[in-house]
DNA sequence: CGCTGTTATGTTAGCGCTAACATCCTTTTT
DNA sequence: AAAAAGGATGTTAGCGCTAACATAACAGCG
């Protein structure tokens, strides 16, 4: 009978716990928790006390015990498929300053438009015990949807509207893309170019030109497209303005998918002695303010960005809280007619 | 002798756990924590049969429980003071890329200029036991200072150069102030006008005046300055100028604290048909594309930021894994002389 | 053939916290 | 005044995992 093992081992950080600041203070640790994550449930008197002891001995909560034990973390878990692009940082300081002042923590993953990475960072995130899980655009490899399928807490997916897991918050690009072509139509155009980068990944630029295909055959007229091989950027816009006159120098209009691309280009149209819109019109996609400045201003359709960002945390935090909330909100968008078209 | 007592409880997520995929895959508990975390640990027979275990199963492993039983959590705290502004979105996307294909998750935080916010998000993310810390900028409330001395992970500073609790990776904004000063100087104006977006907040944009300053004041000049209370946009720049042409009508150019600012007035300058460098010249810093891709192209210092971001996690990486490092490094700067000064 | 070293796996005991139940008062009700 | 209800605090038993030590099996060695 080795009753008198020898005392084995020793773990842990050297850090104050919680059931320390409960000896200080001559409580049991319960109180404590109480005192600091339901002070309504403690007495006023104690509470002081107990505040004032976790003061004095510097006491950090150990937040990693506490999700373990009550099998639920204050994070929410945001996939997005990029950061360079302006969109979804606005969508993330949406969401960030709304879940902040809930005390939720944004565990913040980046896919690179790779649905298996996707997949990959769900499969992480449900293993933090996430709150509830955002993702821009609703499509997803299998391996995701099954994880997904899975899981029992709220899931919001972004950016576009349609066939949701649960909650949709977004946009119908389809018609965005419709709306644009109808304005290039009764401004004049005729022969208008699309301007796509990797639309195969970036696939919401996919559905712009889907409406505005739509709209352009309905008329009788070509709907030539030009897939880039990156995404977004000044740069690219203005070696796509090139690629076009080239390949189609009988257009009067070019579509571009987002407004860096927009943006590149008439800005180096300015810097060819081209005239926009005189010799070419440029229109683009989002709003973002940089279009709003350069002359002439860029004919764009404005997203709200932010404001999405925010609804989509509202309405996770009713769900959080237990109240029913509508699973689809369109939060719309705006044309934004400027002197480019 | 209550020695009967009625089974009490049941908790937890319906999850599978370790135990589970152990039981059925007939080893125990900690061979396949093993053959997951420690491949290398396991004979290559049992590890094979151990995942496809996990695999059948649709196990997902438990970060927190595991993170609370190794006392670390694979997270790296990063702490910025706006997502708002570009260079730190590339700081963030360099440290992203680089922690992410190491299997480390960053953990996200937004000061907002704010130093309390700061400490309070230091605790907040101590408590989540992270692997190091990152932080944009030297300074720092009491509070967070005591905070993170105590702490006994690596910390990095990013962004400025100087006296640092742990590591350090930046550039030298006052000699960048003066760099940019000299240059001015060096193309012949001699009222220059000093313009930075809440500059008490952002305080390295008052490093770079204070050198800029320094410079003028050596040749014997004044040094106006020109404090917004917005941080950086093209609206607060446009509108900046017109202050700048109002109180110092006599100006010959301008010293923006960022590009964005800087882009704003160049852009509003040509809409109210002024000559940029004729009537006023203006100069920006970080070196952001929109201001080398507007005619004509912006006189700017480029920042490494994605380097400095990558570098910065190849430091603490290095760091985590007990290579001693050098805990300062000087990124540097470059002047891009454009058309605009 | 016992000794040491190596490899593969198992046993035990927590990590620091909170859910669930229990207890003990004080107040309110009838 | 006894019973019921409520408020404040305590006890117990894990949450799911891994560190530390333990054990077993076998190879190499003189």
């Amino acid at each position: 009978m080795s009753k008198s093992s020898p005392p084995r081992r020793r773990r842990g950080s050297a850090r104050t716990t919680l059931s320390q600041v409960a000896d200080v203070a001559g409580v049991s640790a319960i109180t404590v928790s109480r005192a600091l994550n339901a002070p309504e449930r403690v007495n006023a008197e104690t509470r002081r006390h107990i505040l004032a002891t976790v003061e004095r001995l510097g006491y950090v909560p150990n937040l990693v015990a506490g999700s373990l034990a009550s099998a639920s973390s204050r994070f929410i878990a945001v996939i997005v498929p990029s950061l360079a692009n302006a969109v979804f940082i606005e969508v993330i300081q949406g969401l960030q300053e709304t879940f902040e002042a809930e005390g939720y923590q944004i565990l913040l993953g980046n896919t690179d438009y790779d649905l298996d990475r996707e997949a990959q960072l769900v499969r992480t995130f449900l293993g933090w015990s996430c709150s509830a899980l955002v993702t821009a655009g609703l499509r997803h490899s299998d391996a995701c949807r099954s994880l997904l399928s899975q899981w029992d807490k709220p899931i919001m997916e972004m950016m576009e509207l349609g066939e949701a897991l649960d909650l949709n918050v977004g946009l119908d690009h389809s018609e965005a893309g419709r709306c644009m072509a109808r304005h290039l139509l009764t401004r004049g155009y005729r022969q208008i170019v699309y301007v796509a980068g990797r639309m195969a990944e970036d696939y919401r630029a996919g559905l712009r030109y889907a409406g505005h295909r739509e709209i352009l055959e309905g008329e009788g007229l070509a709907a030539p497209l030009l897939d880039l091989a990156h995404l977004g950027s000044l740069e690219a816009g203005a070696a796509a303005l090139e690629r076009v006159l080239e390949t189609h120098p009988r257009a009067d209009a070019i579509h571009f998918a987002n407004d860096d691309l927009a943006t590149g280009a008439l800005l180096h149209a300015q810097r060819l002695g081209l005239g926009v819109p005189k010799d070419i019109a440029i229109a683009g996609f989002n709003g973002l303010p940089l279009g709003q400045h350069v002359t002439p201003r860029l004919t764009t359709i404005r997203s709200p960005r932010q404001h999405m960002g925010q609804l989509a945390a509202q309405r996770l935090l009713a769900r959080l809280q237990g109240d029913v909330v509508s699973r689809r909100q369109d939060v719309g968008f705006e044309l934004l007619p400027g002197d480019s078209s």
